[in-house]
DNA sequence: TCAGGTTGCGCAATCGATGTTGCAAGAGAA
DNA sequence: TTCTCTTGCAACATCGATTGCGCAACCTGA
């Protein structure tokens, strides 16, 4: 078992008969360059090892002003940011560092008041995945000195990566049509024989892009669109089972296409959704920007858009590493058709 | 806009005319105790607010020996376990403490390191949910003096708070029992005509005490029990989808009744289940030992049991608080019957 | 034997915040 | 006026690891 009373250099020093530099440059491994003799660093070595020394990182933090320490901030815990919180993870630790991983819950200023935390834990680095005001949060980092990077939302003055969500949303949108096609829907006979994008921002980047995706595409095949077909303030579940409730309503009945922006929006129409009968809902089809593993065995036919969370992690640590200027990189989503029946 | 070099209390000090001593009280808040001036105090918090200073948190950890940091150690990140980090998180800032979130991926080798650099890091509690090795891990804590408890798998020496797995398990076996009395199944007529058990690591007292429950529950129903269906090595996903092909090539289609346990396995199921027609899958009767939204939305009915991420994480820090002895406690988890169709 | 080079290691300052101790000035009492 | 309190604040040691600097001891060649 080990000590109660925690170890430090000095106590590991009196073990070994050597100076607490000694035992400090022997465990660091920089002993060769502060001409330690081997033998001096290997008995030092042996000695911590058995008495079970750790270094405490503060002191060490604090005299190094480097904490070993990257954190990523997410807006909150669904299977997309999980995900990436995952990727991250192992690629950190793969880096001897440590991960920390905190949820802001879409509020800027809870994003800004753990910022400032962790720049007074002099963290190494800062991932921010989805954030709400990231220029605000950028100089933040920049005037604390701390290396950062965007993830999933662009900033203006801060390497970013992002999904492609307008070329994603454009061929999501393309694969609903030909959906509704193979169905021989009557595309834009009425205003339930049309698409209808449901949920998301359109204030933030990555909705205003899919917004676009989806209306081009869907223009390139109408020659119209309607703004009424866009329904796109906020990524909170309880709205969006609101929303489509609403668009029920007034469309007496489903429309014959939906464009679901995100897994929590689906999840929020499928509270809904789960009210209808089969018939209803196989009357519609559906389109989801965004994976969800059980959207694929549910009773009606639903197309995804699958972000490449791994790729865009890793590009986010290389642009990192690089000190990558502020540049907006891209990364192309999957498409998973729904499965035929 | 703040300064590039970080401030320190000592600039703070020269700026108000003061002593650092000083100035550490001011923004303590025991200036009081240490008989500083009101007017003082106020000068000092004015200018420190407009310099938009703040302390070097590893300088007062190394000299507090207290880091303002909570830990919460997961498996992975699934959905449960997202609960619960998002629960903990909203709580441990609530304190005015740091939430600091690591999924060690169910390897005791990572539990043991990832509690050693929290130690290293001063870190003022650890919960451990779902770990590996309860004891070994808490021997660590209380060898570093962490206080710690466990979440959702009991350690025989610290306070553990657990979800009731074995009344769940029953009270899910009966739902399932009643459903397929409902569908009129010759309960115990055929190999095909039961319930099988699949999922899990039996190792494990969550998944022992759910296998238990279970058994109970069809026992004493049935008054018989063969070992063979109960399928309970891993948690793993992939390993699921092949449990549930291999049951179905063994009994020449699905069981009348399947208890499924955790969403992991639930997942690992659905991709063999989504290939099969759904004739088949409206012919057994589901349950499963977790809740998954998406669970009530598929295209057979399933019921589920979910575990109050709430209740075990608010009682974990009730635990905590009181600084109590080894002691498990339970939450008894809610069923939510599959919707009727 | 001595200048000059190399090898091996310890001294002490430092990072920034905290808190104990002690000192000076003013208030009140004698 | 002198003595005792009280008030208000600064000096300084401290937490533990890191690192620039420098000092011995030893070696080598002249």
């Amino acid at each position: 078992m080990t000590k109660l009373q925690k170890e430090t250099i000095y106590d590991i020093a009196q073990k070994a008969g050597a100076s607490a530099s000694t035992v400090s440059a022997a465990l660091n491994g920089t002993w060769k360059k502060r001409r330690i003799a081997k033998v001096t660093a290997e008995r030092i070595i042996a000695i911590a090892q058995e008495q079970g020394y750790s270094a405490n990182l503060q002191a060490r933090a604090l005299r190094t002003s480097r904490s070993g320490l990257v954190a990523l901030l997410i807006p909150e815990y669904n299977r997309f940011f999980s995900n990436i919180a995952q990727t991250f993870s192992a690629e950190v630790r793969a880096r001897n560092q440590c991960p920390v991983i905190i949820s802001t819950a879409r509020d800027p200023e809870e994003e800004r008041r753990t910022v400032s935390d962790l720049t007074a834990w002099n963290i190494d680095a800062i991932f921010f995945v989805g954030s709400v005001a990231p220029e605000d949060l950028s100089r933040h980092c920049t005037a604390a000195q701390v290396p950062h990077v965007f993830v999933d939302q662009p900033c203006a003055i801060a390497p970013s990566v992002v999904t492609d969500s307008r070329t994603g949303a454009h061929i999501l949108t393309r694969e609903i049509i030909a959906s509704m096609r193979a169905r021989d829907v009557p595309i834009g006979a009425s205003p339930r024989d049309t698409i209808y994008f449901v949920g998301g921002d359109r204030l933030l980047p990555s909705t205003r892009n899919r917004v676009e995706g989806f209306s081009e595409a869907l223009y390139a095949h109408l020659g119209r669109l309607d703004p009424d077909q866009i329904i796109a303030q906020t990524y909170d579940l309880d709205a969006a089972t609101a929303s489509i409730s609403a668009l029920y309503t007034r469309l007496g009945g489903l429309p014959r296409g939906l464009f679901i922006n995100s897994d929590s929006v689906f999840e929020g129409a499928l509270r809904f959704l789960a009210t209808l009968p089969e018939a209803e809902l196989t009357s519609c089809s559906f389109g989801v920007f965004d994976y969800e593993p059980y959207g694929q065995l549910l009773r009606f036919p639903v197309h995804m858009m699958r972000q490449r969370h791994k790729m865009l992690v890793h590009r986010a640590f290389a642009l990192l590493d690089e000190a990558s200027p502020p540049v907006i990189e891209m990364v192309q989503p999957e498409l998973y058709p729904a499965p035929l029946r």
